[in-house]
DNA sequence: GTAAAAGTGGGGAAAAGTGGGGTAAAATCT
DNA sequence: AGATTTTACCCCACTTTTCCCCACTTTTAC
């Protein structure tokens, strides 16, 4: 499971250092896709196909799902880990994501996401105006 | 079940050390969350399962399922107490729960709160401040 | 009062994070 | 096709953080 939240920064040669504590669990390589809200993904391989599988399985006659499709497969890339425990993000991803610098990675059970540090604030300050409904929610999963 | 209140400190390193009544019934790790109110909870491993559990069961399709699983397990840590009993505070909860240097922990049945003592204090007033005697009372004296 | 346990502080080795050079491969241009 | 530029990737170096361990102080128990 993967936890925690975590600061880190993209370099010049848009290298990111994946979190120590998640790359046990990643096993020296992993899968790199669009988020929901404006992030990216991590997924373990594992995860990956269960996943990739599904959507593969959709019917091609209909355009929404070509659409998604090509969207999905598009927008994923494979990523091994360098020496340092570092992956490359590719263009198109850091473009969707915003990310220029200053990074956020957050553990999310089955997926890690990465979001631009400005990008996330924003999100932070925008769920903060809804809260009241966040803390309701988590008070009837509490035990 | 975890019983009592214990004023403790968080050192330079954000080492608290968890009171020694507390300690067996963790058995060496814990899960250390965000709780509600500005404080932090400690689970012990058993109980986050079950949390974990019914939270991983929510549809990702939902925009405020998935910042809730996000929130949730992004600011949930596995801490290991070390040799002295010590476990590490990391920054976002840290900064979650306004810890600098004092703090209250207290046993609260199947979890354990922490609290920043300020903050505690504030609560604590505040609290008094709705008791409706006393805010009556208050009304009387006051100019 | 004494011994044991709990709490607190800090040194130092190891790991993680970060930046950058150099070489090979790929892409582009003429 | 060959030459030139760009990109990728492996490796090394440095800085920062983490964590293990030891030591001292304070509290608790007998």
């Amino acid at each position: 499971m993967f936890l925690g939240t975590y600061q880190n920064k993209i370099d010049d040669k848009n290298r990111m250092a994946v979190p120590a504590k998640f790359r046990d669990q990643l096993g020296g390589k992993c899968m790199l896709t669009k988020g929901f809200d404006e992030c990216l993904y991590i997924y373990t391989m594992e995860d990956f196909e269960v996943m990739a599988a599904k959507i593969a399985a959709l019917p091609q006659s209909d355009a929404d799902f070509r659409e998604f499709i090509r969207d999905f497969f598009g927008n994923s890339e494979l990523c091994e880990l360098d020496g340092q425990g570092r992956i490359k993000i590719p263009q198109n991803l850091r473009d969707y994501a915003h990310i220029t610098k200053d990074l956020v990675t957050t553990g999310a059970m089955n997926k890690v996401e990465i979001w631009s540090a400005e990008t996330k604030a924003d999100f932070d300050l925008a769920k903060k105006m809804k809260d009241s409904k966040f803390t309701d929610k988590l008070r009837e999963f509490s035990i």
